[in-house]
DNA sequence: AGACTAACTGAATGACCAGTCAGTATGGCA
DNA sequence: TGCCATACTGACTGGTCATTCAGTTAGTCT
């Protein structure tokens, strides 16, 4: 093994063969959460090429030598996210604890406040927005939003059968209660002032409760 | 007063002093109407002058001579769609009948369907996502919610009055509401594939019987 | 060491487009 | 009737930006 490879081992999570491979997929990494701060600025539809290599301190160039085109980035990045954010979910609900703790965890981290997750929030609704047009970001929009109602379901669905909850259709009550944290997220991340973040967690918990079947005060004495 | 001032204060009123002045509304309409279904068309980003110019079957020129910017078209369109929607609302909420019909008229008219009014929710889910960064357009954005809930309220309110509902917050049930069906409207919207109107509405008519203290079946014998 | 090839640069290209402006046509008023 | 403000045209301009490519640098292999 050269020195090369012993370098950049640790960077990525899988063992490429040689070297080479190994620069190009960390290059990628790094165009790609470049591109994520860049769209996160600017929006999607202000995004440009430039920045990223401004941002990532490399040539206009080299963005396409990595990425067929802007379109290419763009999707791969919000791709990328999309993964990121599914599997975070996936984690916190699959977790240890009752089915009501891991319910109040994901509602938790789930809704927007000012310590940083909002990044994802400001890039799901700008993605929306694409996603009207835009194939691809549809699709990934989709299987974002299919895996959030999943992660519910089976959280509601495990609480169900351990006798914690009384939910007669896990299934509907999850796809409502995906569509009220959405519908949450929008609107506190769009006008901050209109709602405080305790606020929200409280409205959020009420509708979780009501598809539980569970009263509020379930919920109350978390931090 | 200028001959300017008049004419604009023309241009906003129902009845025009004069041809010309209605000639300048009547125009600026129709631009705002053809940037309109542009916009949905080709989306806020992807809008140009020139097809709003083609759309209206006009020279690009013109639309700078009615409008300062491009800015200022899309933002007064956005306004005047949003004045629209709101209105609509609020006719059908402060019109006859039970609250509970209205509220269930009200819940009929904003879901999507395929008969039309899915404009509207392309046109604000387009909004959101340049509300991010456009301070006038998360104002107008803003608005919109806002009298949205303020619809929903009153009628809750008003049920809570009569004593149709039982709901001890009509304010904070409205805004969660307001929440859900938002979350309803954006999914059915982007994956149109997963989810039946009829199967929309019947989510948004549970959320809504939960919120106002009655059973499901309350909604049932409605069309 | 020398050859080969992948990673990378940055200047050039050309498409695109908002906004401008000099000029034309026309309805309404003196 | 003729004058003039105003609605309107369409060619033009200046700037932006994705994409290309000829050339350069630096690992890797024999």
């Amino acid at each position: 093994m050269t020195r090369f490879v012993r370098r950049y081992a640790d960077a990525v999570a899988q063992t490429p063969a040689s070297g080479r491979a190994n620069q190009v997929a960390a290059r990628r990494a790094e165009l790609l959460e470049a591109t994520e701060r860049v769209v996160l600025a600017r929006g999607f539809a202000e995004a440009r090429v430039a920045d990223v290599a401004q941002e990532s301190g490399v040539s206009g160039g080299l963005i396409h030598y990595h990425f067929a085109s802007k379109d290419a980035l763009l999707t791969t990045m919000l791709r990328t996210a999309a993964e990121r954010d599914i599997a975070r979910a996936r984690k916190v609900a699959g977790g240890p604890g009752t089915a009501l703790a891991r319910l109040d965890k994901v509602i938790r981290e789930f809704v927007p406040g000012p310590r940083g997750h909002d990044a994802s929030w400001t890039l799901w609704i700008d993605a929306w927005g694409s996603a009207l047009r835009n194939t691809h970001i549809r699709d990934i929009s989709a299987e974002l939003d299919g895996a959030w109602v999943e992660v519910l379901e089976q959280v509601i669905r495990d609480g169900t059968e351990s006798g914690e909850f009384e939910c007669p259709d896990p299934s509907a009550s999850a796809w409502r209660l995906a569509a009220l944290l959405d519908g949450l997220g929008l609107r506190i991340t769009l006008q901050r002032a209109s709602m405080s973040r305790a606020e929200m967690i409280e409205h959020a918990r009420f509708a979780a409760a009501h598809v539980i079947g569970l009263p509020l005060e379930a919920f109350e004495n978390r931090p």
